[in-house]
DNA sequence: GCATGTGAAAATCTTCACAGCA
DNA sequence: TGCTGTGAAGATTTTCACATGC
């Protein structure tokens, strides 16, 4: 909406696009402070910023990608070049054949180099390792003193780290699995 | 549990295992049936079954894969090989070069032989193809009888389907955008 | 004795209706 | 008049305590 030039949007327009009801928008802005206008809406670059701020997007965040196999290559390509604010700062792989190559402008480090990242300033880590090495990958993380983990290892695997550190699960067959309930249900 | 031998498990092991409360397990089994022994626990192998036949994952489903890129044969390899009884049972591109090429067996097909679909009793799908076509890709899936999509599209590009028709998105970078919140919260 | 299954209480989330303000 | 912000009502979910059965 912003780049079409919109000023302002309504919280029934904001419900439309989402397939929610208009007061569950204001309830949920409510919480955080009133950033509408009454009669008008919300302003939309103000509420922009209003929404990164909470969810402290409002800054360049770095990000060390671990593993550049077929999936790391994907999330390359997503997360790559700037969406929300991230910037993917390091690359790591075990296998010598990739280390020393360069993708994006990035040289992959070999995996032994993940303690560098306290001194570097990158708290955050995306694991796209196999399943076998993943908890042994989150161990080095958290030791080397990243908070944030976007964990692609099948949740079963069970990753555990300590609860300072926040993980985030994406386990793809999981979600697949979810499919054959709902469309049964119909 | 099952593959390490073991016959019986409680509703405390259960929730010691996932982060929970042992009553949160009990009471959620329980709006499904009855399928613990009072003094015993869960016969592992029987709750396995159970919780498949909930889910309707006690039959092989068979689930057809739009687009080959890196983020397709990612999903390939997670998802490849039967977990939770799952099959891949055809691929589809629209680049040229891979069209009659295989992977794992199955040969990759040209987009427009996605209308084959319904004939081959196909009702599953993921699209991971380039975020402009993710519509048009949904929209080829619904005319050819799919009832599930997987889509990997971000999801603002805002998938849009009948509401027959169940989509689950999964937007790495969205979920990637989450992490900053909790990190800074401790 | 031991662990499930469940009604009831407590907490939380969703919905609504309308006051308040541009 | 139009749309936000919010207290209160309603619905749902979570927690708990204990009766039930092996």
């Amino acid at each position: 909406m912003s780049k079409q030039g919109q000023q302002n949007v309504s919280s029934r327009n904001l419900a439309d696009f989402l397939g929610v009801n208009p007061w569950q928008i204001r309830k949920d802005f409510s919480y955080f402070g009133d950033f509408g206008t009454r009669g008008v809406g919300y302003n939309i670059e103000k509420l922009i910023k209003q929404i990164n701020k909470i969810l402290k997007l409002d800054v360049v965040h770095k990000v060390a990608l671990v593993g550049v196999d077929n999936l790391g290559s994907a999330i390359l390509a997503y997360v790559g070049l700037g969406v929300y604010g991230f910037n993917i700062a390091a690359i790591f792989d075990i296998d010598p054949k990739k280390i020393g190559k360069k993708i994006r402008d990035i040289t992959i480090e070999d995996v032994s180099n993940l303690q560098t990242l306290r001194k570097r300033k990158i708290n955050l880590a995306i694991i796209a390792v196999s399943r076998d090495a993943a908890q042994q990958t989150a161990d080095t993380l958290v030791k080397a003193g990243v908070k944030g983990i976007l964990n692609f290892s099948p949740c079963h695997s069970h990753i555990t780290v300590p609860k300072k550190v926040k993980v985030i699960t994406i386990d793809i067959a999981m979600d697949l699995a979810c499919l054959p309930y709902y469309i049964s249900a119909s």
